[in-house]
DNA sequence: AGCGTTCTCTAACAGCGTTAGAGTTGTCAA
DNA sequence: TTGACAACTCTAACGCTGTTAGAGAACGCT
């Protein structure tokens, strides 16, 4: 039975979930798929593309699925801060995921999602360069905060923590109890994301008239967005 | 003569901004410090070790300096939102600083000027535990942000750029001229963060009378934040 | 002079990604 | 039935990596 190349990234973005990236052997893969590590060349131009590919595999979990567009009463951040809670999620399923994504362009394939959330963006006011830097920055926080959370919890057990609850530093240690967990951290950058973003289209919808074509989207919104965290 | 501890991390530090983090290599190292690679390891515990003294260096030089608070008349999202600048800018100017940086919890050192910044946010009006959370979301901001800037400039130059400047995708193509450079996807991010958060402390303040013992930090601003962007 | 610490060396190991090149298998045509 | 060509896999080996073992120099101290 030949081996497909779609066999060959599975087996490795399976085996990445497994042992990490750095335990990914080019050898010890092959013999997971019955075959002599040489022969993965014919298939593969080199460890690096195969690992492109995985990467394009996971990224493509990230794509927003159902949630194409902000459902009927549903403000345009609520929306958007689910979409990247998922690509959060996504991210954080599976182990180094951001070694193995870090610095590959959008697929082939991501494009018209992509165009998809500027159209709803643009919908909601935004000019499109604009739409796309918001999109990117939002990325980039997910990003950051998906690889502090994995690159914590790669170092092993202790590693000298420097306690930080000492008298000299009184903040630190009144702050200990209450800084909460790592989707708490998250909540917290993408609530600030949100109402900072909010509160522009909130400025742009008092000063200018409504967006021609655009069905008139929510705007309006309580308070401390996205509810209060899980404590 | 005999080779330092300190010697051979600076000579580490300089070799990842010459060759990458990729290059470095114990027997290139050994070489350039005019010693045989197995010497390192009377010094430096192994190769990890060596990369997490690096990253310490290059922490401390991201303390916020001479700014450890804001000036008199600044807002408090003015001076964070600078203190993220330079952040990045120290991260930006060392190559590969993410993939040496990451994981690495504070350092002693590091803790008195966390404690400081705290001291200013927790006198705008946050809680204690709430300014960590804060503090680190812009953290993570700054580290998604360079980890997508460097690990776009190590991809050799084309690498089938999948141009999205399509008919069939026109709200990608009228946002291509406008996007602007790495800054200003910076800036946008920066600008949505420090927005969120300036709100908030509005929102306090008027609900709240002013925090007591705090020097009443002027908390009003204009407009767009941090001024326009640099086109 | 002798001792112990500090620092450096050479030699070597196992493991890595990768290349060269020969060998097997299957398909289709003459 | 035979030959040819492509598709796929193999063994052997290269150069490189981080790392260990263990034998020396260099030096201050008693």
């Amino acid at each position: 039975m030949a081996v497909t190349r779609e066999l060959i990234v599975r087996a490795a973005a399976a085996m990445v979930d497994e042992v990490g990236i750095d335990g990914v052997t080019l050898r010890a893969l092959a013999g997971r798929l019955g075959i002599s590590a040489p022969t993965l060349y014919w298939h593969v131009r080199d460890k690096r593309h195969l690992m492109d590919l995985v990467a394009e595999q996971v990224l493509a979990d990230m794509a927003p699925g159902d949630r194409h567009a902000p459902r009927p009463g549903e403000s345009v951040t609520d929306w958007l801060g689910e979409v990247a809670r998922q690509q959060r999620a996504v991210l954080l399923a599976h182990r180094d995921s951001v070694r193995v994504v870090a610095g590959n362009r959008p697929t082939e394939g991501a494009l018209p999602g992509i165009e998809q959330t500027l159209g709803v963006l643009v919908g909601a006011g935004l000019e499109p360069g604009e739409a796309v830097r918001v999109l990117t920055a939002i990325g980039s926080f997910v990003i950051g905060d998906v690889l502090e959370t994995q690159a914590a919890a790669d170092r092993p057990a202790d590693d000298d923590p420097a306690d930080p609850l000492r008298p000299e530093f009184p903040l630190l240690t009144r702050a200990a109890g209450t800084i909460g967990g790592d989707d708490d951290r998250f909540t917290e950058g993408l609530t600030l994301l949100m109402d900072g973003l909010q509160a522009r289209l909130d400025r742009r919808a008092s000063t200018h008239p409504a967006p021609p074509g655009a069905e008139p989207t929510r705007t309006a919104r309580q308070d401390g967005h996205l509810g209060r965290m899980g404590a």
